[in-house]
DNA sequence: TTTTAATTGAAATGATCATTTCAAAATTAC
DNA sequence: GTAATTTTGAAATGATCATTTCAATTAAAA
């Protein structure tokens, strides 16, 4: 029988993730990815076929690791409020954590390779459904609760909140003052009161 | 004396700027440029230096390319109000016109080479700077004329509204949907009312 | 027309790109 | 311990990378 694979698949998934994370994908080579994972570059293609669909399991590896903290935070909120705020709250922490610009690896690759690369297209459009399916699910919720407003529908508020979470992580890359951040998030929020 | 420079500068860093825009800047090679241009390789370098430096030259193309857009519709608008308006509709023109999902040039940049470049890390400060300088000017405005509230200061709202600009171009590379855009434009603003 | 200096074309640079190849090493089942 | 089978290492693949080189060409000034 076969010699088994010996590596964590996990840890080198964290370390491909790193390197994809602060060069992106196009700025990632092959040889980056040998010297951070410490794996062979044939038990790389062994493993993982080709950089690209080594990249697509980082990006999942990433989706799941930061909907891990957001479902590890949503489980102490009680309502919908509550919710919402420890939803922005965890993209505060992850902002003011990233003391080197790097910004959220999904968001980057969004921007670097949707127009390009079709299996890149497909993740991005599956990972806005989740997300607004989500935010959808927490708005009806507050509506319900009388918490938020009816002014919009819940799928129009998840919408904005969608793209208001984009727009700060784009901004959080080069703004780190908490107080500012805890601002915009304010103001962000108090169009659902 | 020499024969003196006798390609049109703007059309070259215009091709240019369509390239870098469809690809990246990682994604983007002298052989594409040269293609775009139809320059001469040691022409580029000639004329522009390197591919960083021709990049910084064509992301500042496209800063002024877009301000001049955004000025345009500025003339027209009498009050801080049409103004935003006429922001946001700049935006959403961009986005409904960009059919093939490139997104904004500089946010893209920003994402992909801030933490990398500190020529590309100064310039988005400095764009940065620029915008917010922009929007407390209108916000400001608005305020003193008792069309927006003073909840917040016009340096806060500014931020905010960066943001959220950034927020809406991500949102605008997968959706497309004018009445899904205008709704959450609709949304945008009006924490300033 | 001759001089002058920059632009141009085409090829060469050497490094790096993603990926493949294949024999040697390693590990499990028998 | 031997056989089976996969991982591993290291080198090679051929393409492409950004940049340089330099002689030929071009055009303005003398």
């Amino acid at each position: 029988m076969p010699k088994v694979e010996t590596f964590d698949r996990n840890q080198v998934l964290q370390r491909a993730t790193e390197v994809f994370h602060i060069k992106g994908y196009n700025g990632t080579s092959m040889q980056d990815l040998v010297d951070a994972t410490a794996l062979n570059r044939s038990s790389i293609y062994n493993s993982f076929g080709s950089k690209l669909s080594m990249f697509l399991e980082v990006l999942s590896y990433y989706q799941s690791s930061v909907g891990g903290q957001m479902d590890s935070r949503l489980i102490h909120a009680h309502n919908a409020s509550d919710m919402i705020n420890a939803i922005f709250e965890m993209y505060l922490d992850e902002i003011l954590i990233d003391d080197d610009k790097k910004g959220c690896l999904i968001v980057n690759c969004k921007s670097e390779m949707t127009n390009q690369e079709p299996l890149i297209n497909a993740f991005m459009e599956k990972n806005q459904d989740r997300m607004i399916a989500m935010l959808e699910d927490i708005v009806y919720n507050g509506q319900m609760e009388k918490i938020f407003n009816q002014d919009q529908t819940a799928s129009q508020y998840a919408l904005y909140l969608f793209s208001s979470i984009q727009g700060l992580r784009m901004t959080g890359i080069l703004n780190k003052n908490e107080e500012d951040l805890r601002n915009l998030i304010q103001n962000l929020v108090k169009v659902l009161y």
